[in-house]
DNA sequence: GCCCAGATGGCACGTTGTGCCACTTCTGCA
DNA sequence: TGCAGAAGTGGCACAACGTGCCATCTGGGC
């Protein structure tokens, strides 16, 4: 079976695997009792790994459940990258969108449920949301260089769409969390607000 | 002569000078040897008081300069505000962005020298950057009514809205920081965006 | 001039995050 | 299979961060 990847060497996982871990056991205490009142060393037992450690995986406390609250738009850049370049890009985003936020191989169905319990204890944990926003941030960057060869805008115009783009995805999913809606309806929310911002705004 | 405000009494008035102060000896460190090599205790003594009281004026260390990095969009906010309520939603945008990021009565010329300032040490402080981009996310949310009582759109569509011209003007003033442009350019520049995205994403 | 509210400073303390070194485990090569 | 180098891990010490608490001082109202 041809493998694209050369292969990630059993270290590798390993670490992949504690990251992981890491990264739920942060969230785990995190929505329980709050990032105020959990503190790395917490996070770090839940884990089964010393502080030191634990600080080698991730720079801060709240870095702890950057991967998960970043599987969302990964999943849709990758899709995005992978849509045929024939297609539109206002199709390509809406597309890929609703491919990345529907449940599939290598998709963990509760990724939604995690960034919705994060968002909801970000509210009175501002190094938390920054957390979220840095996710963006970083999104919005890698997003440039995948819209870019499906448009022949100049470069200003090319930030600005994948940084429009990013914040239609942005609000959807924040809005998904807000409110009681299934995971189910976060890939039709991410549509509409994509289409909505892509045809301009109303007057 | 009639005045809008009460009274900034004394007290309020030092505690204002106060913070202007803590802000401007913020980013002059900040500037001069990253925020890496400035503690809150530089900050203090540069700023003249006492580490306890400058964690009484601001959060983190990071923080002291929030006031000067949301000087831009707080005059934008305040223009769009003022703007008549018959003008169309897009140029009132437009027109606001320019009142804002020119220089006038309240607003100091340098307000986008220090944020261009700040915005080159970010690349590699990202506790820094994650102060514009809080400083954003509030802009973001007190956009919103703003916008609402001249739009029909629905609140969903509304919040769209605001966040696409705040990732309008963010990417504006990104762009310009970036830039060796003088500061009479970032206006236009802010236009220009805000234009292109309230026109849709080109296909 | 007196008094209360609030601003300031000093101190102690728990937490954060890092440098350094010793130890263990994995990997590659013979 | 065995051995040497590389890499992950843990413990310790330490500077910096951020806060609760209390004592002191300043300033505005009666």
């Amino acid at each position: 079976m041809p493998e694209t990847t050369p292969r990630p060497s059993l270290t590798e996982r390993r670490k992949a695997a504690t990251q992981q871990e890491i990264a739920l056991a942060a969230a785990m205490l995190f929505a329980e009792h709050g990032p105020e009142a959990t503190t790395a060393e917490d996070i770090a037992r839940a884990a089964g790994l010393s502080l030191r450690t634990f600080y080698r995986y991730f720079r801060t406390k709240e870095d702890a459940v950057a991967p998960l609250l970043s599987a969302g738009v990964r999943y849709w850049i990758d899709e995005l990258a992978a849509t045929p370049a024939e297609l539109p890009l206002t199709e390509a985003l809406e597309q890929s969108a609703r491919r990345a936020l529907a449940p599939g191989p290598g998709r963990p169905a509760q990724a939604l449920d995690w960034i919705r319990g994060l968002l909801r204890v970000m509210a009175d944990a501002p190094d938390l949301l920054a957390v979220w926003h840095r996710v963006h941030h970083a999104s919005e960057l890698a997003l440039t260089p995948v819209i870019a060869p499906r448009t022949d805008a100049d470069p200003l115009e090319t930030r600005l769409a994948a940084a429009a783009a990013n914040t239609a995805m942005r609000v959807a999913l924040e809005t998904w969390a807000a409110s009681d809606a299934p995971a189910t309806e976060a890939a039709g929310l991410a549509a509409r607000c994509l289409r909505e911002l892509t045809a301009g705004l109303k007057v």
